[in-house]
DNA sequence: CCTACACTCTATGTCGTGAA
DNA sequence: TTCACGACATAGAGTGTAGG
């Protein structure tokens, strides 16, 4: 086991004995256990000198830690950081990522090279301690299920007590990782064809549910790799190449969404699975009850695929390799708590934090929104078509001609045309903004009516998204309305505002209109400042040089043709000179002319510019004395996503990087110079300047992350619902 | 300063459902 | 049949950084 290459918790087995009666007493006190569960201890009951060292039964309503070898007195008893069953693959993973421990005890070494043929390699025999066959493996699994399940004396109601205070101990910590279904079929000779889906009560999520044995074996885990490896050294490398061959071998059950992303090295050193790759994995406990969970990336590698016997080991022994019991029972503020930076954290430790606070992060949801606010006013959700007689004044100061030139140039940007319903009755128009941009929807709202809705809540750094839609009448009428003044979606327009009648017209046109939106079929038309403002206002991004007083303007699009009108017409209007390009999935226009990027953001502010005005604002006074201010105020109040949040460099990061590259360089040159001892003198200074940059920005990234895990809560302890959250 | 690229959140696109 | 809304998947948009 790898236990002994960690520093970490490392408990005697009595005193875990007693923790873990103690906290079971107060789960039961608090009502987490339905009946009284207490903790025997059994120490050299004789069963000899096994590799086990310990094992943990049920006796009636009393869970038993019992020892199978004799233990010495003053002998110290380790807790196993892993999950003992898992291949030696999954162990050195789940080590590497977790704790950043290469593990070189005799199990992990003598097996490492042997994986890719089972992902039960590694796990060798008791007695022989040869490597175990797959079949005696399983009977081995079997007679742990049976053990638990229906072994001598165990209560089952006890049982299902203590799983269903693990149900609710789980709950609390994340309400969406788990469900319990309860199942009396389950057997351990089902095939894969008797997979089921189900929905159970109260869920949002449809939730597979395998109930063969072949798919339940805590052993078997999924894991993605890259197709290329990555230029990374020694142990890394080791892993990729047999993440690799094991992936070919698994033939990985992954289920979900699958992988998207670009699979490879990444900045942070790790690799493998993007986060938004899903798993599952399942669990049966035969005849008893059946656990199911769906988990998010970080949570898996937290817990690994034995996560219920740990689990059950937490509550029976008090012990995890995250803490005690009562982190698990007050998960919010021990978990969180477990990921500040400590003063002994190495940089890598500290990254490793951050990422899993992101990962906690990524899972929090924001309170339910049921209001939004723009232009200083607060509207209830969802807002319907006529609901309010009161427009936005300045808005109406506008001719209804140059209204709907920005509202086109925006539509094309932003909007989505689409057709709806099984009868393909009409189309609807659709433009999906966070809840902090609520105020272009609401230009939307008040000239065509439609009705502004939420399209998805909050969760972590993902603010909650609002969405202006108008179908049927209300959306024929706007569809007429802002056809002629728009470029990239007019032909898309024109079909939405003439939708035919007749079922097979209608067909016709929804293939049509699928089929528009596979190539670029702009029409090139008559630009204007209005156009450009909303098209801006959708799709540009204001760039500044790092903290310095130079400035871009930068639109991007997947389809050239309506970045070529644009251009030709700030050529013609002002003589600007700006570049159309490609990029990786399509196109930008660049204006990287000081004069000329000024010049267009303010025609674009007169002509109605209204997301991005602040931002302009703000450019248009930047000068080399206020640069570094107005870089942070953006970073602070104008953006528009949290991209990259937490992690932007200020002055002094700057300056700390410049000097790390110059000694560098220095340690290069005295190299070239023949100078070896002054260089390696110097080579050393600039991995020490390295570790204290790297310390000092991880540390940062770990505050500002509480800061904003700490404003979360603060919504949902005020009961917050809608009005702008400052600093989200 | 300019450009390419990386990272990850947002905004499209689609499907389904249910009330009117 | 229309309209409104929710859920889900993912392409690509928005943003930052590194390097020439």
């Amino acid at each position: 086991m790898a236990a002994r290459q960690l520093p970490g918790p490392r408990l005697g087995l009595r005193r875990r004995a007693g923790q873990a009666k103690q906290l079971l007493e107060e789960a039961h006190k608090e009502g987490f256990l339905k009946v009284p569960v207490s903790v025997t201890e059994e120490v050299g009951d004789g069963e000899g000198e096994k590799a086990n060292p310990a094992k943990l039964v049920c006796k009636g309503p009393q869970l038993v830690l019992v020892s199978l070898r004799n233990i010495c007195q003053g002998e110290e008893i380790f807790v196993s950081y892993i999950n003992e069953i898992d291949d030696v693959l999954s162990r050195r993973y789940f080590l590497l990522e977790s704790h950043g421990v290469k593990c070189l005890c005799p199990r992990c070494h003598a097996n490492f090279s042997g994986v890719g043929g089972s992902v039960l390699n590694g796990w060798l025999c008791a007695s022989c301690r040869e490597p175990m066959s797959d079949e005696a493996f399983r009977q081995c699994l079997r007679q742990l299920q049976q053990l638990r399940v229906s072994g001598s004396g165990i209560d089952p109601d006890a049982l299902r007590a203590v799983l269903s205070a693990l149900q609710r101990i789980m709950a609390v910590q994340d309400p969406h990782d788990f469900v319990l279904v309860e199942t009396s079929s389950v057997s351990c000779d089902h095939s894969v064809e008797d997979i089921q889906f189900v929905r159970p009560p109260g869920s949002k999520q449809s939730v597979q549910v395998l109930t063969g044995s072949r798919f339940s074996l805590p052993g078997v885990k999924a894991v993605l790799v890259p197709d290329a490896l990555p230029e990374t050294s020694g142990m890394e490398t080791e892993l990729c190449k047999e993440l690799a061959v094991q992936r070919r071998v698994l033939q990985v059950p992954c289920g979900g969404r699958a992988a998207k992303r670009r699979l490879g090295p990444r900045s942070d050193g790790g690799y493998g699975a993007d986060t938004n790759v899903d798993f599952e994995w399942e669990l049966a406990l035969p005849g008893c009850v059946c656990w199911q969970a769906l988990l998010p990336q970080g949570r898996r590698k937290a817990l690994g695929p034995g996560w219920w016997k740990e689990a059950l080991l937490a509550l029976a022994v008090g012990t995890t390799a995250y803490g005690s019991l009562a982190g698990v029972v007050r998960p919010q503020a021990e978990t969180f708590r477990s990921l500040s930076v400590s003063p002994s954290d190495t940089p890598k430790a500290v990254q490793r934090k951050n990422k899993k606070l992101r990962a906690k992060l990524s899972k929090s949801p924001w309170p339910q929104l049921t209001c939004f606010e723009a232009q200083g006013r607060v509207y209830r959700l969802p807002l319907r078509a006529g609901s309010l007689n009161c427009t936005t004044s300045h808005w109406h100061d506008i001719s209804i001609a140059s209204r709907l030139r920005y509202l086109a140039g925006f539509f094309d940007g932003d909007g989505c045309v689409s057709c709806s319903g099984r009868f393909l009755s009409g189309c609807s128009l659709r433009i999906g903004q966070s809840y902090d941009q609520a105020a272009i929807l609401m230009r939307f709202w008040e000239t065509f009516a439609g009705s502004i809705g939420l399209n998805r809540g909050g969760l972590g750094m993902q603010k909650p998204l609002l969405r202006w839609t108008a179908c049927g009448q209300s959306a024929r009428i706007a569809a007429q309305l802002l056809a002629p003044h728009s470029m990239a979606k007019r032909k898309q327009l024109l079909l939405a505002a003439q939708w035919p009648d007749t079922p097979s017209e209608r067909e016709r046109c929804a293939a049509e209109l699928r089929d528009l939106k596979d190539y670029d079929s702009a029409v090139p038309g008559e630009c204007s400042w209005e156009y450009c403002a909303g098209f801006f206002d959708a799709e540009g991004y204001i760039t500044q040089a790092p903290a310095g007083a130079s400035l871009g303007l930068r639109i991007k699009q997947r389809h050239p043709k309506v970045l070529r009108s644009l251009r030709d017409f700030l050529a013609g209007t002002l003589g600007t000179d700006a570049t159309l390009k490609t990029e990786a999935s399509g196109y930008v226009l660049w204006i990287c002319d000081q004069r000329d990027c000024r010049q267009v953001l303010q025609h674009m502010l007169r002509a109605g510019l209204l997301c991005k005005a602040r931002q302009a604002i703000l450019f248009l006074r930047l000068t080399p004395e206020n640069a570094a201010r107005i870089s942070f105020k953006l970073a602070l109040e104008a953006r528009t996503g949290n991209q990259q949040f937490g992690r932007k460099l200020d002055a002094s990061d700057r300056e700390r990087a410049r000097n790390i590259i110059s000694a560098q360089a220095q340690a290069a040159d005295l190299k070239r110079r023949g100078q070896y001892a002054k260089a390696a003198a110097k080579k050393h200074e600039a991995a020490v300047l390295k570790h204290a940059d790297e310390l000092l920005k991880a540390r940062r990234e770990n505050q500002i992350l509480f800061e904003y895990l700490s404003k979360l809560q603060d919504l949902h302890d005020s009961s917050w619902h809608g009005p702008l959250a400052p600093g989200m």
